[in-house]
DNA sequence: GTTTGTCGCTAACATTCGTTAGTATATTAT
DNA sequence: ATAATATACTAACGAATGTTAGCGACAAAC
């Protein structure tokens, strides 16, 4: 009888859940069956529904503590006392090294909510369209302050947002260059652009 | 008994790919069934068979006439004379526009290329992997002429061709702004950056 | 008008899926 | 040591999946 290990203090959902973020980031929800993922986990399919109530909460789960961690941040940006340049730097590095240090759960959170089910659908979708648009709202400051050029607010923030999930590629390669070097790049291609001046 | 209609002189099998092209996009490849794909038709799952060898048949021809079209692309602007960012520009653009015009297509070979089965999904990594490595040589070039600041290429390309997929939640999204606008936007934001100088 | 091939239908298949019931074993508390 | 709880197992379920076989109806060619 093969139980599952837990360290650190970790419950064995935890455990659970992070194999699953894994797997759903690896085939993606629907093609990542609950026998695989008892397999990763090191036990049968049956004994996964001792610690959860079935598959599409695993996905809630990690949709929702993604994106909570998102609002936060926004939060307390939004409360600081600095140029809208600034803020949406803060903000960038804030998605880039998210996308950095929890990779998969951040991947599967932005590709597969789709698959989430009402309420958990439609609950989602209203936050993630609440979080461009206060995305958007900063921008238009540094608009009106002149700190930022006269463009469509709501392109530059699906630019931004949809530009970091390219560092999924980045996970894959095989060359990499250093975290830090691709925050850096990061940051000057989508702040500064490619232009030298 | 209801016949498959077809316009113009498209072929039946053209229908069923185009309609797939749309169920694939909306629902993701695996979740979307043959019954599925059978009504959007308007006949029944059997049908279709008479027309495509297999489900993932369907996402083949999908995925390759995308890449070709890309690559075609790609040829024509290397053999160009004119500036590296200028190259990058017409790339963008042409991305853009097939972005806004063979949405679905275009984003199905762009997220559901996973499932392809091999031969055909070593095949289409090839491709994307060489695809993006004449991308960064362009850029390569353009940082070499003192064109471009020095940044890692291959960071910048995986920018801008995830930029270019967020055109995505443009198509969905209810008060667009033309797609004219949107281009110009967006050309100006990769290239130029956010800031005002 | 008859023939021929295209196309759509119903029925069914083998698999795989998420999940539940019931039972046995391991761990924890008394 | 015993009782109670947590956790894993086997077996099986109904539903959904991609796909095939076989038959009938239509369209096109003669």
């Amino acid at each position: 009888m093969a139980r599952i290990k837990t360290e650190n203090n970790l419950s064995r959902k935890d455990v659970i859940v992070s194999k699953a973020a894994a797997l759903f980031r690896e085939k993606g929800f629907k093609a990542a069956s609950m026998r695989d993922l008892a397999e990763a986990v090191g036990v049968e399919a049956a004994s996964l529904y001792n610690h959860i109530k079935s598959k599409t909460e695993l996905l809630h789960e990690l949709c929702f503590s993604v994106a909570n961690r998102f609002l936060h941040k926004i939060d307390e940006i939004e409360t600081e006392n600095s140029t809208a340049i600034n803020k949406i730097e803060k903000l960038l590095r804030f998605h880039i090294s998210e996308m950095i240090q929890h990779y998969e759960e951040v991947y599967v959170s932005d590709r597969e909510w789709k698959h989430l089910s009402d309420p958990y659908l439609s609950n989602f979708q209203n936050q993630r369209r609440i979080y461009r648009k206060r995305f958007a709202a900063i921008i238009e400051i540094g608009i009106r302050n002149n700190e930022i050029k006269k463009i469509d607010a709501p392109t530059a923030v699906l630019i931004m947002l949809h530009a970091i999930s390219g560092i999924e590629s980045w996970h894959r390669s095989t060359q990499k260059i250093t975290a830090e070097e691709l925050e850096e790049n990061m940051i000057s291609i989508l702040v500064g652009g490619l232009i030298t001046r």
